[in-house]
DNA sequence: ATAATTATGGAACGATCATTCCACAACGTC
DNA sequence: GACGTTGTGGAATGATCGTTCCATAATTAT
């Protein structure tokens, strides 16, 4: 009945994510969005409604991924505390960029969180979402005997997204991922005694 | 020999250290510094040079604080050990705007540290010296025996500084104070086992 | 007092910002 | 093949950005 729109929805979230995560939310202009994405500002704004609107977008892409890695790791993992401990791993041995770039949820979370509510919606599902993915992985931890009994779950999760944060800005100051490793191992020792 | 200044240096600083806080490097204007100031653009600019000059006058102007908070909590206290745990507290437990603020270095090293060196240089100075001195206060402790002889001061430095930066995150996401106390305790527990 | 020097206030600058608009191209339906 | 609909490319919009400039005010040294 009419005619089809000609750009991969995935392909232009994943280049303007790029866009984004680079330069941050302010400083990435709309212009720097039509190179990064070829689309000209009016398929933009049809598709996307606004830089908000695009970015939200951006936002949900993102943190699906990265919902999707903790996943895979729990999954894998012989014990809910070894993929803790393997999700972690990752984080702190990624390199050069893709450390330096920190993590876009929390970037945002900083950058504009606070003043764009709607935004701040969005990084605050997210997070949530990560931590109570811990907090289950932690429990049943706690029921296989693997975590003390009097620890709380809760609050550990808490503690560990506490971890990550300061890992994604530790990685943006442009620690190395030794350093990232024996920083890591230190805060997972909270769950082990 | 010629016009003295009518402004108080200090309290310029104190009410644009304020602005920038609010809405972040990209996202504060010209416009708005003036009206916070109440210096017009060509006082401000013949006293800072540009927007970055002014920023990087802030950044000095916060970081020189910090550090003195954390002096002097190590001061008053019986032990390096105790001190350190007052300066957390005080962390986790300051209110409202000042927790979800989060920390200007954080916010400033996330938001455009990787493109802009001056900015990433300065912040990186004055978190190297917030971590030397932590450092430094942990090596008093191991020597006074407060501290098992086998751990590393600086390994450990390095991870309070990751977890500061997690709990200026963690505020700035809404966390009350009771939240960031809890994971406090779960953080400093590292030093004591 | 007068001259020399510097800060002040505010207008003005070109550049760039996010967004809108429109003529045209491309496709599905009949 | 013609019609109706929707996406596309790109120019144009008004607003606001950081910065500069200049006439005037204010102060000190002579």
């Amino acid at each position: 009945m009419a005619r089809p729109a000609s750009f991969d929805r995935e392909q232009v979230l994943e280049r303007a994510t790029a866009t984004f995560w680079d330069h941050g939310y302010c400083a990435t202009s709309i212009s720097q969005l039509v190179d990064a994405t070829r689309l000209q500002p009016g398929s933009l704004y049809a598709a996307f409604e606004s830089k908000q609107g695009l970015f939200l977008a951006v936002l949900d892409h993102y943190a699906g991924r990265t919902l999707q890695r903790l996943e895979r790791q729990l999954a894998r993992a012989t014990d809910p505390l070894r993929g803790v401990d393997a999700f972690f791993a990752e984080l702190a041995g990624q390199g050069g960029d893709a450390r330096r770039r920190g993590c876009l949820l929390v970037n945002s979370a900083l950058e504009v969180g606070r003043s764009d509510p709607a935004i701040q919606a969005h990084v605050s599902h997210h997070l949530a979402a990560i931590e109570q993915r811990l907090c289950a992985a932690l429990e049943r931890a706690q029921t296989d005997g693997l975590l003390a009994a009097d620890a709380s779950p809760a609050v550990l999760a808490k503690f560990l997204m506490t971890t990550i944060w300061g890992l994604r800005v530790l990685g943006s100051t442009g620690a190395d991922a030794r350093t990232m490793k024996q920083v890591v191992a230190q805060a997972l020792r909270v769950l082990r005694d």
